[in-house]
DNA sequence: CTGACAGATTTTGTATACGAAAGAGCGTGA
DNA sequence: TCACGCTCTTTCGTATACAAAATCTGTCAG
């Protein structure tokens, strides 16, 4: 399993026990292993994860503040499930902040411009395989995202993408890209690119702005057609 | 002291000590009375609540979450604290996600326009006293911009003008504008309702805009003004 | 006088123990 | 048969205890 591609700003570096167990669980719920609804049970979580319940409170308390879990008094914790609706939020919500964030990347001279571009392509090739290894697609496609957003200089702006972006969309949302759209999706990372090289604020901008939408319509499209597979598994839900 | 008048998604309704120590120390750290830089010892704030240690390290975990504290392995929490850089951040988020949220509240039927009308009226009543009181002009201007946010239609983005604007200068702006500001500000808001009511969310974006932009030009001045008040003072950090 | 080392002290990290609330199961009575 | 209430079990919330890391202090060598 891949292990934490970004992790929000709250992350416990701290101790040990508490790192280990926010991370184990975040992936376990961004892979989907936990799925929405999930009661989490914190003796179950410590014995699997090895430690005392609490460092697994501690990690579930910097989870229920990112959005990842919820709690509730005497109840514990569970993880969040996702409706239309929220998906509808984020795709609103990095419609508006991604190009923003763009356009700062544009001038603000902090963009290694080579690099990304070597992630564009190595996401072409990728792609240009027999078998596709969506995870690694998936992977390459955060880091082109992050390196734009940390190169808009503005360190907050790219906590709050990280954050609303990781609902368990961008996980999973290349495995159910049409080829067509997978493809133009790639062409449009190879457009922001060039953009971006030019320095033009207003065109790299308006680029992502359009690869924002392609990525809202692909996933409205996902989601009609299977549902279930980001909603929970109603039979493991609730246990 | 005012009593959290907006807590962000993670707030700990959880137990009766972890939520009573996650509203003291966040009101202390918003107020001002626990300067940025301060070093927050977990037996201090256990004894200074009445509580163990456990709920005040789960309060600061969340607090961490949110960005108020910053955590590093065992040298536990401190106060973040902010620069004008933060403040530029801030301002540059809040001009993008405000402006959003105030043009779907136009539209999104959602809003109780009179509801807001009185509360704009309550706060021009307000700075007609003959001594203003900064601790309700603030209370009001918070509810007034959280009417809208909440108008939106979207809660994720209502929650994260929540977290972004929560930094210090919220509770502090209003002591610091000018009277022409301040009048300026009011003003805006007056033309807020009357775009808001009339349903035209064009109109309405591009007021919350150059809202945003005297709040900014505003908190520029304070800051080259009388930057310590802001930072923390240096004789009480690090103790 | 300065700097560095060693021991003592403080502070954090994690485990465990205990009380309290919620939930499940069972029996009784209508 | 169904509803109600009681007990028993599970799970959470908090306090406390102990271990590990960091910090402080005082002393001694240079």
């Amino acid at each position: 399993m891949v292990v934490n591609p970004s992790a929000p700003n709250g992350s416990p570096d701290s101790g040990h026990a508490t790192s280990l167990a926010y991370s184990t669980i975040r992936d376990q719920i961004l892979s989907g292993e936990l799925p929405g609804g999930h009661r989490l049970r914190e003796d179950d979580l410590a014995a699997m994860i090895g430690v005392s319940r609490t460092p697994i409170r501690e990690a579930l308390r910097s989870l229920a503040a990112e959005g990842l879990v919820t709690h509730e008094r005497n109840r514990g914790f569970q993880v969040e499930s996702w409706t239309l609706k929220d998906l509808e939020e984020v795709y609103g919500l990095r419609s508006l902040l991604e190009p923003y964030a763009t356009a700062l990347a544009a001038t603000s001279g902090l963009l290694d411009i080579d690099a990304l571009a070597a992630i564009a392509d190595a996401m072409d090739e990728a792609i240009s395989q027999p078998k596709l290894d969506v995870e690694v697609i998936t992977e390459l496609n955060n880091r082109f995202h992050d390196a734009i957003m940390e190169a808009s200089g503005n360190q907050r702006l790219r906590l709050l993408v990280i954050s609303v972006a990781q609902v368990p969309i961008v996980r999973r949302t290349f495995s159910q890209y049409t080829p067509a759209d997978l493809k133009r999706s790639l062409a449009q990372h190879q457009e922001l690119v060039e953009s971006l090289r030019s320095g033009d604020p207003v065109w790299a901008e308006a680029v992502m702005r359009a690869h924002m939408r392609l990525g809202w319509i692909s996933t409205q499209r996902r989601f009609h057609g299977a549902q279930l597979t980001l909603m929970s598994d109603s039979a493991d839900v609730e246990q």
